[in-house]
DNA sequence: CTGGAACGGCACGTGCCGTGTTGACAAGTG
DNA sequence: CACTTGTCAACACGGCACGTGCCGTTCCAG
C-alpha cells in the first residue's frame, strides 16, 4: 500500500531530524555534519540529501520540529498579563539547553544563507509575529490600547531587546528583564520630569 | 633595523586583512577560505595562520578595521537629537553594502564561535555602549531626562528593534522608523487613552 | 512474476583544513 | 666579504567532509 510506503519515508524523515538534534546538542551546530548525520542515523547520505538540499534547511527542520509545544497566545483579557505570559515563555525557552543554543545557531546560519532567512521567517517569524499582533488587535478593539497605539511597533521594542540579549550580549533573559521591558513600553519610561 | 621589520609586519598584516574584506564582498563570509586569502594577497597559508588562530577571528579583524569612520557621539545638548543622528548614521552603515552583510555575516559567526562572540562584544559592542551611555548620563545630569531614567533599559530598547530588523526580518533601517522608535521611547506610545 | 522506487553501503574526485619542510632572500654581525 | 638569524612563499602532506555516482538488496504495485 502506499500508506506502508508513506508511513516508512516518514519514519526516516524523522529519524534524520532526531540524530540532527543529536548530534547538534553533543557538539554543536559548527561541527555538524552530513555524514555525521546519516551514521548515526543509520541511513545512507543520499537518503539526506533526496529530503534535504542543504545542512542549513535540514537544521531549521529540525529545530523547529521542536516548537510542538507552542507559543500561542493566552487571552485572560488582560493584555499586559498575555504578553509578559507569551515573553516569558519563550524567554524560558530560549534562555536555556537544547532550544537556545540551537535556536541561536540557527540564526546565526540565516544570516550566510538566504534560503535559512527565508524559511525561518516565512516558517516561525512570521506566525508567532501574526499571532502577537492578533492579540494586540483584540486588545486595541477591547479598548485596551488606545486608538493609535502603533502595533508593529510594539511588537519590534518588545521582540527586539529580547533577540538583542541572546544574540549580541548573551546576557540572561530574566522574569525581572521581562517586567522592565513591559513596563517601558505599556507603562511609559518617563524620560522628564514632565512629559513634553 | 627593528622599524623596518615591524613595517614589512603590518604590511603584511594589511594586506591580509584587506584580501579579506575583497574576497568577502566578492563571494561572501560563507565562501571565504584561509587558502583563498592567502592567495589573493600573495602570501604563504603559514603568515595567515601566524597572525589569527581561526578564520572568524581573522573577519573580526578585518570588519572592525572598517570602522575608522567611528560612530562618536555628538553632544548638541539635545539628547533626541543626538541619539538620531548617531542611530541614522548606524542604520546608514549597517543598511547597505559593504558594511551591513559583513557585519551581518560577523554576528552569524559569533553565534557559532564563542571567541569571536566574546571579542566582538568586548571590542565593538561594549565601547559602542559605553559611548551611548554616556552621553543619556549627561542628559540626566543636565535635566533633560527623569532621575529614575532606566539609562540601560532605554539603550536596548533603542539598539534591539534596529538588530531585529538587520538580523531576523531584515526589513530596511530607514530613517523614519528610527524616529518611531525614538517617539517611542522619549514620548511614550501612549498606551491607553489615559496613562495608568 | 516483474518492474520500479527507495534504500544502505561504498568509493570517487574535489576543496579546504592545519601542519611540516624547503629553499630564497634580506638584515644585522664579525 | 662571509656568516648567522629570521622571515617568508611555495609546495606537499594526512585528514575530513563535501556532493555524486554505482551496486546489490528490499519492498511493494501492477
Amino acid at each position: 500500500m502506499t500508506d506502508h510506503r508513506a508511513a516508512r519515508t516518514d519514519n526516516r524523515t524523522h529519524t534524520i531530524m532526531q540524530a540532527t538534534l543529536d548530534l547538534a546538542r553533543e557538539a554543536g551546530y559548527a561541527k555538524l555534519s552530513i555524514e555525521a548525520v546519516a551514521s548515526r542515523a543509520g541511513v545512507g547520505k543520499h537518503t539526506v540529501y533526496r529530503r534535504w538540499p542543504s545542512r542549513g534547511l535540514l537544521f531549521l527542520d529540525a529545530v523547529l520540529s521542536l516548537n510542538t509545544a507552542g507559543l500561542d497566545h493566552p487571552d485572560t483579557g488582560d493584555i499586559v498579563a498575555d504578553l509578559r505570559e507569551v515573553m516569558t515563555r519563550a524567554a524560558a525557552l530560549l534562555g536555556q539547553p537544547p532550544w537556545g543554543p540551537l535556536y541561536q545557531d540557527l540564526i546565526g546560519e540565516a544570516q550566510h544563507d538566504p534560503e535559512v532567512a527565508a524559511a525561518l521567517n516565512r516558517r516561525f517569524i512570521e506566525p508567532q509575529t501574526a499571532n502577537t499582533l492578533a492579540r494586540l488587535e483584540a486588545a486595541k478593539d477591547q479598548g485596551q490600547l488606545a486608538p493609535d497605539f502603533d502595533l508593529d511597533l510594539a511588537f519590534e521594542i518588545l521582540s527586539g531587546p529580547l533577540y538583542y540579549r541572546l544574540l549580541i550580549t548573551q546576557q540572561p533573559l530574566t522574569h525581572a528583564y521581562i517586567d522592565r521591558v513591559l513596563q517601558a513600553v505599556f507603562a511609559g519610561m518617563s524620560p522628564r520630569p514632565q512629559t513634553r
